[in-house]
DNA sequence: CCGGTTTATGACAGCGCTGTCATCCGGCAC
DNA sequence: GTGCCGGATGACAGCGCTGTCATAAACCGG
């Protein structure tokens, strides 16, 4: 510690437009350094200390607008990009979030991820994306390696996780959101709806609008599993058993809902409503149909789940189940937010669903 | 520099299960540290130096297999979750792949990230996920909030971008792969086809099989408009014009398919034919034409772009011209993989695209 | 048993940023 | 003039990891 420069040369203060001074600026470049401008260059440049450029980007009503004013202009003029890896590690925020998910290929998921991302893009946070396959298989290990990055939250799909991930959540000590489904236990938040209500409510419908033959063309999903489970219970209370059921693998999609229609009216005992797990099966039963020259609702009457974009525009148009599916995303999305900023938050919000009466039914 | 203590002690190297060996744990709490366990903390639990940790995590070869095995004992045992901010700062290496699409709300650029995601995690990188909407009018913003993370490589989605942009990619020298079109000029590497030509095909196919009459149904979008530039110059140079067109807002979907047919039903000159610009839109105009009691494609044609998943399915099964996406997420991820390893690439990737005749044409 | 090579492991510094506390300065009440 | 206060700015020490080079141990042929 003898000849150590002074770190920074001290701006004129007051001066308006001060002279972005420089002389010894050894840009000696060690072997290790990235080549890109650093925070450090550009406090150089500007003639400041490095945190005053840090308080100018992050939190500038920290600066004097003079300050400000000079220390934008060199970063713009520099090109200057910070390094948020290097701010995460130091602040222990990386401003990423992680969105755990079964897949984005079908819209369902799709939505709310887009909310997620939107949202929280406003806020400065990225989302990093997950996809855990069908059934969720691999989302231990992706989770393991997801917290690896310091989200400073987690968006996780449904409310079934294997013990070892529910542990490495808590101990990472952040912000989760379940979702797409309703516990009273959740791991920290949660935004869903209830999917046994939901099968209890659809069968009162259809049995309510006379059908008696009820059947279910029926994604292997485990969120499905409960609706099913709600369906036939409320179904037995009416007197109605026998539900005819083809299970067909997740997730669905029209090439499977016209197989699921085609094994259900081969069968012993064709229905005369069917009840999908999903609008994309349901478009599948209904060309299906269609196909086959049912008349819908009059030989058989549809119901999807859901209430996805082109529901209302099937011909005819198809009766769902809608879900608020930009909701699920947006609520988890402000949820993690209030959370960053310590105020006070829903633990557990329900955001139900709604018979959507069409043509189909 | 005097009574620094070692920082770690030293296995007895050759015996089989070295005692984790612990007394002078001062596990003094630093205000900044994390609190989580730590490279440094596995370290002096297992009795080794922090580097042979990290070198047991990501070169376990340098490592010998007795010291390997004890040191990754002590890592499952603490429940130690490594840090890749910090890693990522140090080596460079963020292990993070930015994806720029418009929506993954469509499923055809949601497949391809997919994967793309699937392919890049199975070596370790993540998708930091942008959408930049329809037109891509958030892509300058939000290339410059990505890029601070320092991303390995990024994935653009088509080849228009703003020189500023251009700008930024370039300035951060990783590689780079447009895709979902072709140019011969790419900022770094490129997966994609041939719209105009694509168009062309579609032109001659359709002038071939008799159909004078056409329309297109087509969503304002910018690849979208080199295709249709193709298709009326083809349709041209056979003798074919006044084309009519329905314009409609991107992206495309069932309602807008719908409705962009209608339009040219009742318009001046109604096609026997029309090409749309998305699978989905086709479905639309399908859906429309069964409304109206047409017959296809006897009173009318329909022919798709995409071949998106439920095409071959429709009733009547949908003509269209298919695209490999999954291959746009696979290729793109070798391409980048290729890259990090300084093996050749391949700059310019052509998929092509191939007609498929169904029922609808 | 020797010098030279290979293999395993470690010390150290530093990646680029921010939390924390210190310093400086002008303004203000008395 | 004095002491105090608050606002603006800065120095410093890390955050948790890895690149780099040094060192020690193991190996090897003659």
């Amino acid at each position: 510690m003898s000849d150590s420069l002074p770190t920074h040369t001290k701006r004129k203060p007051g001066k308006k437009a001060p002279q972005p001074d420089q002389k010894k600026a050894a840009p000696r470049t060690s072997s290790r350094s990235s080549g890109s401008v650093t925070l450090e260059e550009v406090a150089r440049m500007a003639g400041v200390a490095p945190i005053t450029v840090s308080r100018a980007i992050n939190r500038p009503e920290l600066v004097t607008k003079d300050t400000l004013e000079h220390v934008r202009e060199v970063i713009a003029r520099s090109g200057y990009v910070p390094n948020l890896l290097a701010g995460g590690l130091a602040s222990k925020r990386s401003r990423l979030v992680a969105a755990i998910v079964p897949t984005i290929g079908n819209s369902i998921f799709a939505e709310a991820v887009e909310c997620l991302t939107d949202r929280l893009g406003e806020a400065g946070y990225k989302v990093l994306l997950g996809l855990s396959g069908y059934p969720a298989s691999r989302e231990d290990e992706l989770l393991a390696t997801v917290l690896s990055r310091r989200p400073d939250a987690v968006f996780l799909t449904g409310i079934t996780h294997s013990p070892q991930s529910r542990q490495r959540l808590l101990a990472a000590k952040i912000p989760v959101v379940e979702t797409w489904d309703l516990t009273p236990t959740p791991i920290d938040m949660l935004v869903g709806f209830s999917h046994e209500k939901l099968g209890r409510a659809v069968a009162a419908y259809l049995i309510g609008k006379g059908y008696r033959r009820l059947g279910l063309v029926w994604a292997s999903d485990e969120r499905a599993a409960v609706r099913r489970r709600g369906f036939e219970e409320a179904a037995a209370e009416r007197g109605v058993t026998d539900i005819q059921v083809a299970i067909l693998p997740a997730p669905g999609n029209l090439k499977l809902g016209r197989e699921g229609l085609a094994k259900l009216l081969d069968g012993p005992q064709p229905p005369d409503a069917v009840f999908c797990s999903s609008d994309a099966l349901a478009q599948g039963v209904l060309t299906e149909a269609q196909a086959r020259g049912l008349s819908v609702p009059g030989d058989l009457a549809i119901m999807g789940f859901g209430d996805l974009e082109f529901a209302p525009y099937t011909y005819p148009a198809l009766s769902t189940v809608r879900i608020d599916r930009q909701a699920i995303g947006r609520l988890s999305a402000e949820a993690m937010l209030a959370r960053f900023e310590d105020k006070p938050v829903e633990k557990i919000v329900d955001i139900g669903f709604e018979i959507v009466e069409r043509e189909s039914t």
